[in-house]
DNA sequence: AGAAAAATAACTTCATTAGGGTGATACGTT
DNA sequence: AACGTATCACCCTAATGAAGTTATTTTTCT
């Protein structure tokens, strides 16, 4: 029998309708088992351990704890299970929040239900499956802001300044004076409007300058 | 004629096989059409303003000027066309730098002819199309590692830390005494084995504790 | 080639911070 | 009872950070 081979889905999800849909879908994909169904993670900790799925569905939307608190939970007793949230939300917060818990994926509810069987496989073959909008808010989150008032040299000095490093050192591994370091970092503060490391930091994170 | 409603593309690449290969691709889509293709940065710079594409593909390996470097020089000049990455490279320092330097998109040359030409309509309708692969380590790049020495306090300070705060600074923040904040560093120093604001910032990054 | 912008450096002054050592208390869990 | 955690205390010295002004050299752009 060919069972053994199947990738083995739980879908964590409080709308039945939805839930008993995916499953539906899934279930009669070929390659596809679902192993089981809840409607709450309270529900699901006590035997999603036993169900030992690939993969779980899981909303973010739900009674009690929040599918983006259930994610830990999830990856503490199941650390080889990829999570993909499946939900109609589209904020950053929730989005960067999910994956720095440990989301594999992150699937809008609009996407079809090919594509959320494809997304399935693709999670198991190491890739990392986003809807088209995700992706975008999750490459741009890695992009500077191009309108930067200080300059490369400036920039390069604020973000050894972000690692903590101190100006004496800062001079040293760039090869220059630490007098020189000094006068980039009054010119930074200056752009800034800022009178201290952390403030001028806070205010270049910010505005995506580093 | 529907010329105008057709997406625009501009090809850099050097490997001139590759290069016609999918100027040919693209060419003979319908409601595509490229514009223009180049062997290097510096060939292209010179014409891809008057060229005006809706999408860039670069290579990342160019003579001269990398795609990498090449990619903040043509957003200055044509600030909304999106860069799609085209390569055979999948490190991450790679990805994040491009990613970081204003590219839209990022694809390995294995990518099937139909995947690309999707993709480049993927970025046209605000979505942010990346290889398997790549959108794992992306996802990958956000998450921390579960097994950090520290304990929650002590992962708090640092993160503060890491914020460029004063030991006083925190310590107000958080409504404790600046002693107590002074041993949790002294004891997150211990367990990182480091003796250094930014060596214990660098070890905490590199290992995902914070 | 010439102007503008950026990077470099010197000098002063003053307040604050960082790092290390040692120990103690309280609270909850195992 | 032992442990990890979080809290606070007092000691110490050297180093760092911030603000001010001025000036030279090097790059970059037009």
């Amino acid at each position: 029998m060919s069972r053994d081979l199947d990738i083995h889905v739980c879908i964590i999800e409080d709308d039945e309708t939805i839930r008993e849909g995916y499953a539906f879908l899934i279930g009669n994909t070929a390659g596809y088992k679902v192993i089981s169904t809840y409607p709450s993670y309270e529900e699901a900790a006590k035997k999603i351990v036993h169900d030992n799925p690939d993969v779980i569905l899981l909303d973010v939307e739900l009674p009690g704890i929040s599918g983006i608190d259930a994610i830990p939970k999830l990856k503490k007793v199941l650390p080889e299970t990829y999570i993909l949230i499946l939900t109609v939300y589209e904020q950053d917060l929730l989005i960067f929040r999910a994956l720095g818990n440990g989301a594999s994926g992150y699937l809008t509810k609009n996407t079809s239900p090919q594509k959320i069987i494809s997304a399935i496989h693709e999670v198991m073959e190491g890739g990392g499956p986003m809807s088209a909008h995700i992706a975008r808010m999750v490459i741009q989150s890695f992009q500077r802001n191009e309108a930067t008032p200080l300059t490369r040299r400036e920039t390069e000095i604020l973000e050894q300044i972000a690692t903590g490093k101190s100006r004496k050192r800062i001079a040293q591994e760039l090869f220059i004076d630490l007098e020189t370091v000094k006068s980039h970092i009054k010119n930074i503060y200056h752009k800034l409007n800022v009178h201290s490391k952390a403030d001028a930091i806070k205010a270049a994170k910010d505005n995506k300058f580093i």
